[in-house]
DNA sequence: TCATTTTTGTTAAATGTTTCACAATCTTCA
DNA sequence: TGAAGATTGTGAAACATTTAACAAAAATGA
C-alpha cells in the first residue's frame, strides 16, 4: 500500500472524511461531487481530491465519488474493518467520560481493559469494562492491544507510560499536559484541552482586536 | 500589539510555552537556554526562538531567557491576566468531568455556569457549578462570557450553538463531532476524541508496516 | 581586561501544505 | 448517438512552516 507518501496532514483528516462517509451511506446518499463533501466538512474541495488521489482514482470524473466504496476504502485505510483494542489508564474523572463514551458507535475501537492506582476503583466495572490494579498492568500480556489511553494526573504520565510501554505497547493517546519522554519507536499523541482553550481565548481576542482597528 | 504576523502554527503553540515556564518558575528554575527548553517541550530550539522573535527581543545573546520575564510576558498575550469566564454546554459524561477539572490550575478560566436540557441534571451544582436550564441560555446575557464548551450529542450541537450565539457568545471549544455551519466572525475549534484515536492507530500501523519493508 | 564560549535573532534555504488552473474524460439527456 | 455539462486528477504556483547557517552580542572565567 502506498503509504509512506502520504501527508501527515492528509491522513489526520482521513478519520473526518471517513466518520462524514458513513453519516452520508446513513442516509442513503450513494454519490458526492468534492465540492459538496467539501462544503460538509468545511474543507476546499481540491483539498479533497488531492488527499484522496494519494490512493489512487477513488472517483470517476463527471460524476464525483461513490459514498459506499470510498466508506469502504477508508476503512480499510483506518484500519476500521478489524477491532482495534485499547486499554486505558486512570480511571478518574476523564477516564470514567471516557469508559463510558467507549468509542464504540460506528467504530471499530473497544478500550478493553481500565487501570488505576486507587484501591478505591480498582474492581469497579465502569460501562462494562474492568478496573484493574496498576501493578498488574507489567504482568498481563497487552501484545494485543494497539495503544493506551493516558488518562492519569500529570505528574503520574511519565511512569504510567513507562510501565504500558514495559507491557508492550507503543501508542498513547495523552490527555495529560505532561510531554512524555519515551524510546523512537513509541508514538505518542496529545489531546490538551487547556492548551485548546487558551490558543481559542488567544485568537477570539485578537481577532478581536484586529477588527476594532479595521 | 503585533498580532497580526503572529503565524497560526507559532500561536498556537505559545499556550505550551506559557506552562511550561510556570512549571520551570515554581521550581526556582531563573533562566534557560532555547535549547534546553525545546527538548522539555520537544520542539526543534530554532523555532521556539523564531516564534518568541515575532514578539520582539525577549532573550539575552549569551544568557538565554529570563523564566519570570517570559512567563509574564506569555501571560499578557494570552489574556491570562485577567479572568476569562466561559460556559459549559451539556453537563454529560464528558460535561462533568470538565467541571470538575474546570481548568483553574495555573489557568486563569473559569466555566461560570452550565446548561443542559435534561431536567433531572439542571438545578444540581456540579463541582461549585450550577447547571442552569437550557431554554435560559437565549435569555441570559452572556456578555461578559468568552467562550463556550460544547458537550452535547452531536445531533444538537448545531442548535445549542445557535442559541449560544443569540446570547452573545462568540467562540465555541466544540467536543462533539459535528462540523458547525455558523456565521464567519464566530470561532470554533474542535477537539475531536474519535478522530484522535483513529489518527494514533492510522499511524502506528502504518510505521509498524514500514519498519517491516525496512 | 580580554579571549573564549554561549546563545540569541535573523536571513535564507528546505520542506510541507493548500490553492489555482485546466486538460482529460465521464455523465447526462435530447 | 453526440453535444453540453459536470467533475475528477494533477502539474504548477502560492503560501506556510520548519530548519540551517551564522553574524552579532553578551556572558564567563582566566
Ligand atoms: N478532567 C478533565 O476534564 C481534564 C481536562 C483537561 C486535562 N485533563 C487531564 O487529564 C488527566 C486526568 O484528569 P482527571 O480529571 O480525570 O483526573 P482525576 O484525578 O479525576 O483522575 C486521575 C486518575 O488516575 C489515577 N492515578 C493516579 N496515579 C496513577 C498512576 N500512577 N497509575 C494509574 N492511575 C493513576 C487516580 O487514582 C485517578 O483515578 C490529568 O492529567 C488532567 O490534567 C483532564
Ligand atoms: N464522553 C466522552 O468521552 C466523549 C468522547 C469523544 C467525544 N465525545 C463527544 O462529546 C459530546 C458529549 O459526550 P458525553 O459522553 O458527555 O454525552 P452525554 O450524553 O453523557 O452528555 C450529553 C449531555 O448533553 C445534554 N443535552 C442533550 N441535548 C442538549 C441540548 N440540546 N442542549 C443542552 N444540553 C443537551 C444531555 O442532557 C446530557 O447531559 C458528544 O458529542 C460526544 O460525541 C464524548
Amino acid at each position: 500500500m502506498a503509504s509512506q507518501k502520504v501527508p501527515q496532514a492528509t491522513a489526520e483528516r482521513l478519520p473526518l472524511y471517513y466518520r462524514t462517509l458513513q453519516r452520508l451511506v446513513a442516509i442513503g446518499k450513494t454519490r458526492i461531487s468534492s465540492s459538496e463533501f467539501g462544503s460538509i466538512v468545511q474543507i476546499d474541495s481540491t483539498t479533497i481530491r488531492k488527499d484522496f488521489s494519494y490512493f489512487g482514482a477513488l472517483g470517476r470524473k463527471g460524476y464525483g465519488y461513490d459514498t459506499q466504496r470510498l466508506m469502504e476504502f477508508l476503512k480499510k485505510i483506518l484500519y476500521q474493518d478489524e477491532l482495534s483494542k485499547v486499554i486505558l489508564i486512570g480511571a478518574g474523572h476523564l477516564g470514567t467520560a471516557l469508559l463510558n463514551h467507549n468509542f464504540q458507535k460506528n467504530n471499530n475501537t473497544k478500550i478493553v481493559r481500565a487501570y488505576d492506582v486507587d484501591p478505591s476503583k480498582v474492581g469497579k466495572e465502569i460501562s462494562g469494562t474492568e478496573v484493574h490494579p496498576m501493578n498488574e498492568l507489567v504482568t498481563d500480556d497487552n501484545s494485543d492491544i494497539t495503544a493506551a489511553i493516558l488518562t492519569v494526573p500529570s505528574a503520574h504520565a511519565q511512569e504510567a507510560a513507562e510501565m504500558a510501554i514495559a507491557s508492550g505497547i507503543h501508542g498513547f493517546l495523552n490527555f495529560s499536559p505532561t510531554r512524555l519522554v519515551l524510546p523512537a519507536d513509541v508514538y505518542v499523541r496529545h489531546v490538551d484541552m487547556t492548551v485548546e482553550l487558551q490558543a481559542l481565548i488567544y485568537f477570539l481576542n485578537h481577532s478581536m482586536e484586529e477588527r476594532k482597528s479595521e
